[in-house]
DNA sequence: CCATATATTTAAGCTATCTTAATTATTCAG
DNA sequence: CTGAATAATTAAGATAGCTTAAATATATGG
């Protein structure tokens, strides 16, 4: 039997400690600075893929290009985001973060610091040593633009594997 | 210098890239099963806490245990909770998931189950080998009860309630 | 036992965020 | 060039999810 599945199913399992952890964590952040969920999620949205178009951030979020730009204003108030004409389709606006934008997502992130700090703790020199070789790995591997990652929204994903 | 720090960083790095790939998802995921991030957040925590009851609920998510009661009508409504009158303080209520809450939870992070597939496609067998092996430290770790169970959230300054 | 505190629920009302429909600007295909 | 399609925005209206306040039930401490 390969380990590939194991590792996926391993994943699959840290990532629901980590959510556990996390969610509540992150509604409450919004709340306190006047960030919709959806705003949050565009602003993930823009860390990851850099720049996007209005419509591209709708599809990520579920939300129709008109909620999508009206979501937008809110972050541009805000100094988080900028529009600006996409030059080679002038319909379309590319949308980035600012450093502000990216500060805040840092923040949210930072809001964890005490959580990992602790998990650190608990652990042998030894361990943390290849808990953080093998983290470097993962963070390398996720990042890797896969070669099944087509132009198709990855949250369509979802949908299928939810409708079982 | 400590390796400490290290691991709390490279954690944070993670998290980051983990994020970014999760947020959209779950509040698309949100909209299709007619859940508010809230409920979503909610079922996380009982996911992680087992039992819990509606203020301590609300307390995570930073909202009154009055929008917390409505929020877990719906929850209710929809089969994913229980509600039991705790029989050690009979104003109070046990929420706990049912079976089918469990799944929901289930359901939500095995949306994530293709990237997982390609990071883990991208490895090599010995570099799987050592990340498992990690990831389960990094698990083991994580659930450990921990010194600091009532610790202060760190967004809200709200006391993160966990039950036992 | 009584006054006060706590846990939840209900009710009423506010508003943020969504939707649809209409508008403007631009692109593309024939 | 013309008509249809696409991207973003704006406007108007619906509603989900929040808040506060009041009601109910239970617990606690002097």
């Amino acid at each position: 039997m390969e380990n590939s599945d194991e590792l996926a199913n391993v994943l699959l399992k840290w990532a629901e400690v980590f959510n556990n952890k996390s969610i509540g964590g992150l509604v409450c952040f919004g709340k306190e600075h006047g960030l919709s969920i959806s705003q949050i999620g565009a602003l993930f949205h823009l860390n990851h893929g850099r720049i996007s178009s209005v419509s591209q951030i709708g599809d990520s979020l579920g939300i129709t290009s008109a909620a999508a730009s009206q979501m937008l204003d809110g972050l541009l108030r805000q100094g988080l985001i900028v529009r600006h004409e996409d030059p080679d389709d002038r319909r379309s606006k590319q949308i980035a973060l600012t450093r502000q934008g990216t500060k805040i997502i840092h923040n949210i992130m930072k809001a964890r610091q005490h959580w990992f700090s602790s998990i650190s703790n608990r652990m042998t020199r030894e361990e943390r040593k290849i808990v953080i070789n093998s983290l470097n790995i993962l963070i390398e591997k996720a990042e890797q633009p896969a070669s099944d990652r087509n132009q198709v929204n990855n949250f369509t994903g979802i949908k299928e594997s939810i409708n079982q």
